[in-house]
DNA sequence: CTACATGCTCCAGCGGCTAGAGGTTCAAGC
DNA sequence: GCTTGAACCTCTAGCCGCTGGAGCATGTAG
């Protein structure tokens, strides 16, 4: 049996990330001791490690709840959890193109910057005046 | 003149956003009517313009906060926003890189499933089990 | 049996907004 | 001048995914 705090160092998951995902709904209740401390199995330990792992992948709280529910009931169809994973595939391709028009940007910006005072700054030069970027990144959100 | 709406709309902003904005000490306090609404000038226009745009290429309110600063008064040394900006950057590099990460890993995953049960899915034991990980995205912040 | 590391609950805060309740003001049309 | 109603106001709470702290209880090693 682990206390919080060694499932905490086997999974790097700080303790209180341990009880929030409890909170949530995503780990489910450990047995206590007498005292009231968590105590948790080995099934424990597997399931947070699935939930760390898939947050490292990006996967938001919600499309961890989904693949969890599809595996804990092992007849259902893999073609659910494909899907989930081609949403987070294409959520990920989507964010990668959207930084890479801000990097074009950035650079396109710093490159124009030959130093002097800020009075002249193209940097701010380019950040006042819209008009001035090539990338079509309005409307965009900057991440996430 | 503008009220907030004309402005919320000539720039895009949701009008809660600009009295966020506002509250947050990005804008400066604008003039008010008899009645308590506000009222904004060119220059608050263009004010909110640097912000929306600069927030747009990801730079964090806080970093915004510095822009202004610096652009508030034009003799002081362009390097500095230089720093700022490439700081950006790097950031946005970063990202660029974890996320190029995840894209390999969930592709390879998704490559990996041929349909059935999820009782053998791939995209499961591969969320799973760590070590099958190519890439070394542990430690990783998924995104951000 | 004591010390103290670790555990507990509860609450607040981060960034960057967003939305709603419940009330007021403004401008246009009659 | 009066009425309508869109737009404004303030205040509060909520979103995600944690993170940290206060103030107390428990567990374990020596």
């Amino acid at each position: 049996m682990l206390t919080i705090g060694m499932l905490s160092r086997k999974t790097g998951t700080k303790v209180p990330t341990i009880r929030y995902y409890e909170q949530v709904g995503l780990l489910h209740e450990p047995s206590r001791t007498e005292g009231g401390q968590r105590r948790y199995d080995d099934m424990a330990l597997d399931r947070l490690s699935f939930v760390r792992h898939a947050r490292q992948l990006g996967f938001s709280l919600d499309a961890i709840r989904e693949l969890l529910d599809l595996a804990d009931n092992p007849d259902h169809d893999c073609a659910e959890i494909d899907i989930i994973a081609r949403r987070q595939l294409r959520q990920v391709e989507q964010r990668i193109a959207r930084l890479e028009a801000l990097r074009g940007e950035l650079g396109r910006m710093l490159r124009q910057c030959k130093g002097g005072k800020t009075s002249h700054c193209r940097v701010l030069e380019v950040l006042r005046d819209h008009s001035e970027c090539l990338a079509d990144h309005m409307q965009d959100r900057p991440d996430r």
